[in-house]
DNA sequence: ACAATTTAATTGACAAAAGCAACTATTTTA
DNA sequence: TAAAATAGTTGCTTTTGTCAATTAAATTGT
C-alpha cells in the first residue's frame, strides 16, 4: 500500500510535468493559424485511412457540432474533401487534398524540428531512453483491447557491452516469476556463460538477442561443441510478447545457421517444465531423447534432452 | 539518421497517445465547476509554498489579465486569500484557505482514483515498471537548469534473480562507455562474479545495490577473504548520478559492515584510470600500497592496489 | 534626488473555442 | 411501417483565452 501512494505519486507528477511540457510543444500550433483540435482533427483524418465524421468525434471525444464547423473551414479552405458513402446517405467519408496533405507535412517538419530540439541537450543512449520510456509507456498504458503492435523487434547477433549482463539478468527474472526458480538459478546460468565465453568465437558460435523497445525481448544461441555438433542454449521469450510468433522466428534462424554451417547434429537440454518451449523444439524436428529425475534449483524436476539431426546431399 | 526518424516518430505517437490519455484523466476536472486551467493554478498555488500571480503565470504559462481574473474569482468563493508582500507593494503571495485546501484534497482523491482505475488491468511489476519510465522521462527532459532531485535513491543488500545479471550489465556498459574497455572486460567481470558466487555467504559477504527510478544506480561489494582479510569490489555510480554523494553512502555503508565484522584489514584493486573513485578511497582511508604496469582489456594501464588496516580496542 | 523605465497586477473590450439543443435526412429496429 | 436511433448540420450561448490600456509600486540611470 505504502509503496502504492509512492506510484501514484509518481504518475501525477509525471502527469502535472507532461501536460506542461506537451503544451510548451503545442505552442508552435497556435502560431499557426490552426487550434491544437484542429490540428488533431487533422491527424486523425490523415492516419485512419477511411474515417468518417463520427470517427474523428470519438477519438477526439468532442461536440458533433463543433467538429462538424471545423471540418466545413477545412473544406472551404481547400483541405478535405467529401466523399458522400454510398452504403449511408447521412455520412461520408474525408480525405485530405493535395493542399491538406501539403499542410500536415509542414506542420510535422515543425513539430519534429521541435522535438529535436527538444532532445538536443542529451547524449545519443539518453535519446534512446527517451523513446524506450516512452515506447513501454505506450505499450502498458494502451487501452485494453487496442492492438499491441509497438516498436519493431530487432534481432541482433553481436556481442556488445552489457549484453552478457543482460541475458544473464533476463534468465534470473523470468525463471524467478515463472517457475519460483531462486538465485541458485541465476547463478547457473551465470556458469554456462562464464563457460561459454571462454571458448566463444563469433564465427562457430552465435547468439541472437531480441530487443523490443530497448529491452531484451527473447533470445536463443547455438554453440558448437565439435565433432559437426552443436548445442542450442538460452532460448527465451519474455511472457509478454508470447505468441507473437518471436520465438519461432529465433529458432528459425538458429536452425538456418546451423544448416549454414553444416551441422550434423543440435541437441539442447531443458526440463520438462519449459512445456511451450519443447513445444516449438518439436516443431522444428527435435526429438526428446532423454529425461531424468533431477533436484535442482529447489525443484523436482526432470531433465530433458531433445536432439535433431541434419542431413546434407 | 535512420535512427533519429525512428527516434521523433516514437516520440510523436507517444505525446499523440499521452494527449488523449492526460484528456481522459482530465474529465473528471471537466465535470467540476472549475476548469482545467483553474484547477493547474490551484495545484501550483498549494504545491509552490510562497507564490505570487507572476509565479503561477509563469509556470502556467497564461496571460496575466486572464489569470488575475481567475484569482479574484478563487477568492470570491473563499478558496483563496491575498497576503501582500511587505517587501513589494504591487504583489501579494497567494494562499489556499482551508476550504481551497479541502477542494484540492477531494480532487486529488478523484484523480488518484482515476489513476488507479487506470493502472487496475497491470500486474504490480508492471505498474512499477510504469512509475518508473515515468520518472525517467521527467528526470531526462526536465527543463535544464531545475534541479535534478527525482525519484528516490534505495540501497538494498539482499540478492534477487536478475540482480547478478542488471550488474555484470551495468559494469559492462560503463566501463565500455567510460573507460572504451571492450566486451572482455565484461567477460572478466563475469568471472569475478562466478568466482565470488562459488562461495557466496550472506554472513560473511555483502552487496549493495543503489536503485533509482527502478534502474542499478550504483554498488559496491564486501567479500571476506579469510583471516581477518575483506576484498572490496564493484565499486561503482552511474555517471548521471554522481556528485550528489551516493558513492560516498555507499562506501561508508561498505566500512561500517567492515567494521562490524572486525575485519583487520581491507583491500581493493583498480586502475590508475578510474581515479575519481581512488579520490574516495582514499577519503575513505585507503592508501595505495602497489601499482603494476599490465595490458587488460586492449588498454596499457597501471593495475593498482589499495589497502586499508583497521583497529579495534 | 528624481525622471524614465520596468514590473505586478488589474480592467475593459473582444475573439476564439467549445458546448447545448433543436433540427433534417437517413438508417435501423421493433 | 411506425418508432427509435444515428450522422451530420445549424443557431445560440457559454466558456475560455487574448490584447491593449491602465494603475501603482519598484528599479534604474544620471
Amino acid at each position: 500500500m505504502e509503496q502504492e501512494i509512492q506510484l501514484v505519486s509518481d504518475i501525477r507528477k509525471f502527469n502535472r510535468f507532461y501536460t506542461r511540457q506537451l503544451g510548451l510543444l503545442q505552442q508552435h500550433v497556435f502560431d499557426s493559424e490552426y487550434s491544437l483540435t484542429e490540428v488533431r482533427a487533422l491527424y486523425e483524418i490523415m492516419f485512419n485511412g477511411q474515417t468518417t465524421a463520427t470517427g474523428i468525434r470519438e477519438a477526439l471525444q468532442i461536440d458533433a457540432g463543433y467538429l462538424s464547423r471545423i471540418l466545413r473551414n477545412f473544406e472551404k479552405k481547400g483541405l478535405l474533401i467529401k466523399h458522400p458513402l454510398p452504403e449511408d446517405g447521412r455520412a461520408s467519408y474525408l480525405q485530405l487534398t493535395a493542399r491538406g496533405k501539403k499542410l500536415m507535412s509542414s506542420m510535422n517538419e515543425l513539430s519534429n524540428h521541435q522535438i529535436r530540439e527538444m532532445l538536443t541537450s542529451l547524449e545519443p543512449a539518453q535519446k534512446q531512453k527517451v523513446a524506450d520510456s516512452m515506447n513501454v509507456l505506450r505499450y502498458l498504458l494502451h487501452a485494453p483491447g487496442s492492438d499491441h503492435t509497438i516498436g519493431q523487434v530487432h534481432i541482433r547477433t553481436d556481442l556488445r557491452p552489457g549484453d552478457i549482463g543482460e541475458m544473464i539478468r533476463l534468465h534470473g527474472q523470468l525463471y524467478a516469476r515463472e517457475y519460483q526458480y531462486g538465485i541458485a538459478f541465476e547463478q547457473y546460468v551465470l556458469e554456462t556463460f562464464q563457460e561459454c565465453m571462454q571458448s566463444y568465437q563469433p564465427e562457430k558460435d552465435r547468439i541472437w538477442q531480441a530487443y523490443c523497445n530497448g529491452e531484451l525481448a527473447g533470445m536463443i544461441a547455438i554453440l558448437s561443441r565439435g565433432r559437426g555438433r552443436a548445442q542450442l542454449r538460452w532460448f527465451l521469450v519474455r511472457p509478454d510478447l508470447r505468441g507473437l510468433g518471436l520465438g519461432k522466428v529465433l529458432i528459425n534462424q538458429a536452425m538456418a545457421f546451423c544448416r549454414q554451417r553444416k551441422f550434423r547434429e543440435v541437441y539442447l537440454l531443458t526440463t520438462h517444465q519449459q512445456d511451450k518451449a519443447a513445444r516449438l523444439y518439436m516443431k522444428a524436428g527435435f526429438v526428446k531423447t532423454g529425461s531424468t529425475a533431477q533436484h535442482l534449483w529447489g525443484h523436482d524436476l526432470y531433465e530433458e534432452k531433445y536432439e535433431l539431426k541434419l542431413h546434407y546431399r
